[in-house]
Parts: C-alpha cells; structure tokens; sequence
DNA sequence: TTTATAAGTAAGTGTTTACTTACTTAGCGA
DNA sequence: TCGCTAAGTAAGTAAACACTTACTTATAAA
C-alpha cells in the first residue's frame, strides 16, 4: 500500500540498481559497500540484484565502465584547447571546469581512487584507458609550444601532469580532506593563479629561474641571478 | 617445534600487533582488512588483538596515530628551507625527498587516503594536526619571497599546494596508478624540472604571464587585463 | 480471456565477521 | 621450588556477508 507496485522493465531497474550502486561504492568503497544496502536503496531484494548482475565485483566493474565512458572530460578539455583565447584564459578554464565538476559531484574521483587502492591490478586498465588519454590530450598542446620555442624543452607528459596535479591536488585536499572548512578558496583564484604560475613557469624567455636554457644537466652550482625588477617592499 | 615458543612482553607484542596492522590497513583500508589477518601475520590468536585493544576501531586510530607522529617530515623541511643554497636547488631537494620516500614506502600514503576516503569525520582531524603545518612551513617561506619581492603576490598558501600538488600528484599517478610501468622518470629529472617550472611560475619579473602585479587582493571582480607580453599564437 | 514470460520475492545456504569466555602455561621473584 | 601474575589460547558467540532456490505475480501478446 505504501509503495505503489509498479514493475520496471529489466533495462530500467539494472539502469536503476547501477545507478545505486554507483552513488554506494563511490562513498564506502568494493568492500565497505553491501549488496543488502544496494537492494534495500533500489527498494528490491538482493535476489534481484544477483539476476541483473552475476556476482558483487561484476556489479563493480559495470558501474566503473559506465562512468567511465559517460565522462567525456577529454573531449571538453580538447575543443577549450582549440576554441582559441590567451593560454591563460584556455588554462584557467580548464582548471576551472575540473574544480568545479570536483566540487560538485566527487563519484568520479572517489570511484578511481578507490578502485586504485582497493584493486590496483584492475584499476591500471582503468589509468590506462582513461586518465592517461587525457593528459595527453594537454601534453600534445605542450607540445605544439616547444616547438615553436614558447615553452621550454622540458617533457610534455611531466609538464602536464604538473599543471592537472596543481589543480586536482587541490581539489582533492578541499573536497577529501576537509581543507574546504579550514579555508575555502574560490575557483576563480584558484584556477587562475595555479594557471598564471604554472604559465610562467613554462614559458621560455631568456631570464629563467635558473639561467640554465637547456635544462639536460642540472649543474645548480651558479647562484640564481636576482632580478633587478623585482621589487622589495619589505614589511 | 616449528615455533619456537617464546613470550613477548606486552609492551613487544603491542608495537608488533601494531606493525602488522599497520601494513595491512594501508594495504587493504580499515574494511578490507580483518582481525584474523591480523592476529595470523603476528603469530597469534585474535584473543590476544583484542586483549592489547579494545576493538579493531581502536587498533585503527592507534596505528594512524603512531604513524603521524614518527613521520617527521615536516621537521626534515623545514631544515632544508634553513639550510640555504639555491631557491632551485632547496625546492628541487624537498621534491626529490618526497618521491624517494613514496616510492620507497607508500605506507603513510595510503593510510591517508584511505581514512580520507573511509572516514571523512576523522581524517580531517588528521589532516588539520598534520598535513596543515605541512603547508604552512612552505607558506611561510613563500610569504617572506613575497615581502621581499622576489615572488609575486599571490596566496602563499595556495602557490605551497600547487608546489606539493605537482610533486606528490605525480607520485601518487606513478605509484598508486601503475603509471610507472606506462613511463617511469627518473627522481632527479622530475624533482627538477617540476621544481623550475613552479620557481620560475613564481618569480616577480617584468614579463610574467599576465602583467598583473599588484595582486594583494584577490577580487577577482575585475577582469585579468591582458598584457601584451603574453603571446597567444592561437593555432 | 487465456497463457507464456519476465519481474520480483521469502526464506533460506554456508561462510566470515568482530569480539568473548573460560581456560592453560610460561617465567620471574621470593 | 613454589606460586602468582601476565601471556597466550581453544572454542565458542550472534550478526552480517555474498549468493541461491523455489516460489509468486504482474503484464502484454495471442
């Protein structure tokens, strides 16, 4: 009487249980999460799960293919690339779409990271199909700026991995560890001084941090030159 | 006969009980892992885990307060800023430090992020007593280059995480994502060329990036003025 | 209206879980 | 050497676990 008994189509309710199931094990993990919770959320018994779905782990690996695919942040990420505007402005657009669908909605993130520390075999296929794509979307760019000399030579895949692990590293220490409540920034300022820095720092004009050009060998033993613009307004 | 029978003190047994658990949480989480692991790997029946701690909860937090405080790196950075040499050359040093010691032994990490990822309630405590002060040594350094001009204006605070997110994102991509067997770079390579890129991405000189100076402020209100310095050869 | 089929369930299965109880034994001080 | 204390165990407990079996019922095509 309370619940008004209507049947789904099989399609509809194995869609409904992923869904579920999905939301479950991105907040408590494989292990942490129960089949009698996805039931009970899916307002059905356990039997039915198990004849949508084999076995618990074959749920699992159904719900992180179909978040997997439903993404399309490589694609976003490739059109801001080519869509044009100042690097900075291409940039900080980037980082600001990754902060805020972070801040939004963490299933994704916390679905990968779980995988990657609960089943580290299974979750490299997942790294490689997926993540490293999307760096390389933005290590290609890289690229296309070194030969043209407006960054310095150094490798594309690192440098990309420095600009997402500015942003992502944030987003993980506001949203995962709570660094939200001991201060929240907000993503314009984020996005675009995290943007500006990383910039600068790969742009090559002729006075560099280290004096060094072709940054092969790393003989630190010159002192860094201090710039004479730069100004002390010392406190 | 095979064992060897011998008696450990309490005090012994605790620290051994703890070691166990120890590895095994940061291998497998809180839920992954079960007392009767435990008990096997230390050689003894569960009875006695739970004569030396009250519940497999309080074994938890005493391994993830045993690990907080032998850490010590904190202490070990801020001796490094201290020290002197080259902005590069300290900056590069703390990086390689934190690669070679999370490539080593990936213990602390993973018990981090799985209680962030498990327990959100309490690792923020965790991360408040601990990796915070982290930061702030970073912070501090970056706050006395602001005074005197040498870096730009910005959020200490958040030009440290973008240093630390940098490093320990490609850590965590390399160790935590198998992308060391998709490409492993060599410590010394990433720590310096990831310590260039945010030094120089810092550094106060008349052609930045952007052109803005003064940012003391961040109302992000007003637009970015584009400055003509920052060449955008949109292809 | 009948009927085949697919959606759904009640009530289990054996196993594993964190944790307990009642007992045994090693080892050290007297 | 004797006896007490602390280290350690065997054998449980109830609840929770993933998964199964045997059954019921809604629904749409004939």
């Amino acid at each position: 009487m309370a619940t008004a008994q209507i049947r789904f189509s099989a399609a509809d309710r194995r869609e409904q249980i992923l869904d579920v199931a999905t939301g479950l094990f991105a907040r408590q993990g494989f292990q942490g999460t129960t089949t009698r919770q996805i039931a009970e959320r899916s307002g059905v018994t356990e039997a039915l799960i198990f004849r949508h779905f084999p076995s618990k782990e074959n749920l699992y690996w159904a719900v992180i293919e179909s978040k997997m695919k439903a993404s399309g942040a490589r694609e976003r990420m490739q059109q801001r690339l080519q869509a044009g505007g100042t690097d900075v402005e291409v940039l900080s657009g980037i980082a600001a779409e990754i902060l805020e669908r972070r801040a939004k909605d963490q299933t994704l993130s916390r679905l990968l990271l779980y995988s990657a520390l609960e089943n580290h075999r299974l979750s490299h296929r997942f790294f490689r199909n997926y993540v490293a794509e999307y760096y390389e979307v933005l290590a290609d760019y890289i690229r296309r700026r070194i030969d043209t000399g407006q960054f310095r030579p150094l490798d594309p895949l690192l440098a990309a991995r420095g600009f997402f692990g500015m942003v992502i590293y944030h987003s993980w220490i506001q949203e995962l560890y709570g660094g939200k409540r001991y201060q929240d920034f907000p993503v314009q300022q984020v996005s675009t001084t995290l943007s500006e820095v990383w910039l600068q720092g790969m742009l090559s004009n002729g006075k560099n941090a280290t004096g060094r050009q072709s940054a092969k060998s790393n003989n630190g033993n010159h002192r860094r030159k201090q710039n004479h613009a730069a100004r002390n307004h010392s406190s």
